[in-house]
Order: C-alpha cells, then sequence, then structure tokens
DNA sequence: CGCGCGTATTGAGAATTTTCAATGCGGGTG
DNA sequence: CACCCGCATTGAAAATTCTCAATACGCGCG
C-alpha cells in the first residue's frame, strides 16, 4: 500500500489482464496470450474514494485507464468558474483516450462512486495497438461510443423542462442495469449535468418522491417507477 | 450533371485529390501518390444547396464526406419531435465517422450554408487507413475533434442565460475567421443549437442589433463587436 | 449525547424564458 | 402591382427557473 498517484488513490497491486473478470467487454478484449507477453510495463489497478481525481483537466495525458466499477465523472469549467458535468464513466469505460493522441486531459476525472480502476501506459496501448487489429477496432469504437455519449447530453439532459432533464438522467442511470434501484448524486452534481441550478434539482427531486416516482429503499437508494418516469420524459 | 445522391444533390465530378486545394488540411492529407493509385472507386465531389441532405439518421452509412466548404448542421431528434442541433460542420471536417465502424449515420446531416463535398467510399477509407498509418492517426484526432466539439457545445452552448449563449455561438462562428463577420442561421436553428425557443433567440439577436453589438453589413451578413460579446458570454 | 459541518429542502420574490398571438418585412408569383 | 408565404420581430401574460435566505437533516466527533 505504499504506492499512489496523488493522495487518496491508493494502489491495490497488479493487474492480471488474462484472468480478469471483465476480460470480455473491456479496452483489451480482442487481445490474447501472446500480445500480453509483450506488455512489459505494469498495468496497475487502483481503489478511489468518493472524490478522489483521476486526473485533472490540462496534465499531460501518459496514461489511460479502464473503469472496473464505480462512477467517474467528467468536469469542464467556464471561464467563470463555473462547472459543468459533460460526461458520466461506469464499467468497462476507457477514461483519457485523448491520452493517446499525446493530448493533455480535457476534464477533470473525478469519483461519484467508489471506483476501482486500471492504470494502462500510454505507450503499452499504442505499441498494442499498431499491432492488433481487434484492439485498434476497439479504440474506434470506444471513441464513438463517447461521442454518442455527449449527443445524447445534449439532446436529452440539456433540452426541455427541469422535470423533464431530471427524469431522463434518472432513466439512464439504471438503463441496462438488472434492478431498477440506482444510488443519486449530490443535488449540485445532478444540477452540472443538466444544466440547471442546484436548488431546482433539489426541488425536483424531492417533488418525485413526494410523488413516489423515487422510493427510497435506504438511504440515497432509490427505486424508479420508470413508466411514469418515462412519461414524464416524454412530456 | 445526371448523378444524384438524392434530389437536390448535385455531381459536380470526380475529386482530384492529389491537387486538392485542401490537401494539407483534409483527412487524406498524409496519403501520397503511391496511396492515391491504390483507389480504386471514385471520390466524388457534391455541390450541395441550403437545405439538402447529405444523409438521414438511421441509414446504413456506406460513406463519409470531407466538408470542402459551406456549413453542415448535425441534427438528432426527441421522442417528441423536438429537434436538436449537436454539431456544425465546416471546411475540412469529415462527416460521417460512424460509419468506418459499419454503423448507422447517428444524425441527419443538413446544408445550412452552400456545401461542397467530397464522398469517401467506406471501403477506401477502410483500405488505405489499414496501410497507412497517418492516416489512421488522422482519423482518431477527427474523432476526438468531434469529441471535444461535443464537450464545448454542453459547457459554452448549454450552459448559462440566453444572452450569453448567443454570444458565444457568434463568437464561435468568427474564431479562427479572418474576418469578424459572419452570415447567421434562421431564429429556429439558432435555437436548435443553444436549447432555447426561436423567440427567446429572435429576441436575443434582435437586442445585440439595437446594442450595435450585430452590425448588419449586408443583407444577413454581420459584423461583430467582439470585446463586448466576449463580456456577455463571460458574464 | 449534543454540537457543528455539509448538504438537502423549502420559501418567496425577482428575473428569465416560454407560450401564443399578432404584426412586420422582403422576395417571388400571378 | 397586389398578394402570399415564410420568417423575423414584438407584445403580454403565464410558467419556469434563478437567487438569496432560512431551516432542516444526517453524520461524525468531541
Amino acid at each position: 500500500m505504499a504506492k499512489f498517484i496523488s493522495d487518496q488513490q491508493a494502489w491495490e497491486g497488479q493487474a492480471d489482464c488474462l484472468s480478469c473478470t471483465l476480460r470480455n467487454s473491456v479496452l483489451f478484449s480482442g487481445l490474447d496470450e501472446k500480445d500480453f507477453d509483450t506488455i512489459h510495463q505494469p498495468i496497475d489497478l487502483y481503489a478511489l474514494p468518493v472524490g478522489a481525481v483521476l486526473y485533472r483537466a490540462g496534465d499531460q495525458g501518459e496514461r489511460m485507464f479502464t473503469i472496473r466499477s464505480g462512477i467517474l465523472k467528467l468536469v469542464q469549467y467556464l471561464p467563470d468558474g463555473t462547472q459543468r458535468i459533460v460526461r458520466l464513466l461506469r464499467s468497462t469505460d476507457v477514461a483519457g483516450l485523448e491520452a493517446l493522441l499525446g493530448q493533455p486531459y480535457k476534464h477533470d476525472a473525478v469519483v461519484l462512486q467508489a471506483t476501482e480502476a486500471c492504470s494502462l501506459p500510454v505507450s503499452v496501448v499504442k505499441a498494442l495497438a499498431e499491432t492488433n487489429p481487434k484492439l485498434h477496432a476497439e479504440l474506434l469504437r470506444r471513441w464513438q461510443r463517447a461521442l454518442e455519449e455527449a449527443d445524447a447530453w445534449l439532446t436529452e439532459l440539456s433540452t426541455g423542462s427541469a422535470k423533464q432533464r431530471v427524469a431522463r438522467l434518472l432513466l439512464r442511470l439504471v438503463r441496462n442495469e438488472a434492478s431498477s434501484e440506482c444510488a443519486l448524486f449530490s443535488r449540485e452534481d445532478m444540477g452540472a449535468m443538466l444544466g440547471i441550478t442546484t436548488e431546482t434539482a433539489s426541488r425536483t427531486i424531492a417533488e418525485f418522491k413526494r410523488q413516489s416516482l423515487l422510493v427510497e429503499t435506504e438511504p440515497n437508494h432509490f427505486l424508479l417507477d420508470i413508466p411514469n418516469l418515462e412519461h414524464i420524459a416524454a412530456d
């Protein structure tokens, strides 16, 4: 436990990609045993608590990250200091793609829910991508996925009334999940995702609770009334 | 003039990439003469009038396009039919990157200002990208650029008051341009870019005109008072 | 167990934006 | 040249959202 990227970021050991439980859904899914033999730099695994910063906008990007579990926010800042969350990263997503192009990171990446992440040195990914067409194709797909996500945030989460936006965000959080239950973010973060104020986010969530569109099963865990939220989302 | 992609899309001939005037800034900038010899399908050049549709969301993507001049909007639709413009494409931009992954187009691509575009068959780009690392790297950069653009639309154009958003859009239109003069879009399109109503867009533009932040030099051409617009944009 | 801190909630008035309707304007057509 | 059509502009009331301020609530700590 002696290794830290910065405070709050605890090293958990070196990853064993071959026996990774996410082997089939992760960036390296197309690689085989031979490929892994060519990796000479270690791939470290980190456990990151809420609030930890994976990287900061402007930092020279020297690694990319595969998210194993948890949720991160990608944050950009306006000149006046207000923050806008432009994307969320979750299990199997890749953070820091821009590092592959030698560019500095474009966002702050901050942990919203306790996260495990594998750190991939850019040099490793680059070397593998040059020899392995599957990895290469996977990288393109990741970029495209990020782009679709960004577009969806524009059309779904930055358009319409506050009620619609909150409903769409909630639905998005449980899509492709086994249960229709989820943990919520702070009202401030919700506002920064939806382009509304903290108070409006709070009022909207509170109203949804009163209408039983949200039922708090345990502290900060909510069961969603999906059909009725969909109705609100669609207007 | 017998060849049409659909109505409104006039074929202008086959492109001669080697002598292209945009040779150095375009997707194919990394290619050399040998590479072009391997292109067996023609690269067509089209002239597209305002309102023409380059492709529609959901269409199977069989080609990508390099924009030589003009402006296109990429439009997505919400279930209730409202449209949201998620990006603009201009000179040297590439439209339809998703086709390279075999995916259907994600947006309607509609001409806002008369456009010239080169049509690149996906098979050609794919074949070239496999043998030419420069083209390959250029493709990654294009994806990243699109992503940065999407993020900027979230932080700059979908956040803050209507006045701020309009000011930021105007400034964005003349950035990296020789003159601080530009043609404006319909108020409806501006609204769809900024997540505000047509009327609010109109009122804001009208107010800017009254305050001489915008001066109409010729019909629908405006000279911008950049310093004061920047002041409004920053609040 | 009470205190204090950070966050959530609520209230109330101000400001902004939407809505719906009316009017103006310019270019093309009969 | 009158008319029409599409779009921009403007008006006015309604609705939403923001702002600023006051509580409330939950949790960790002394």
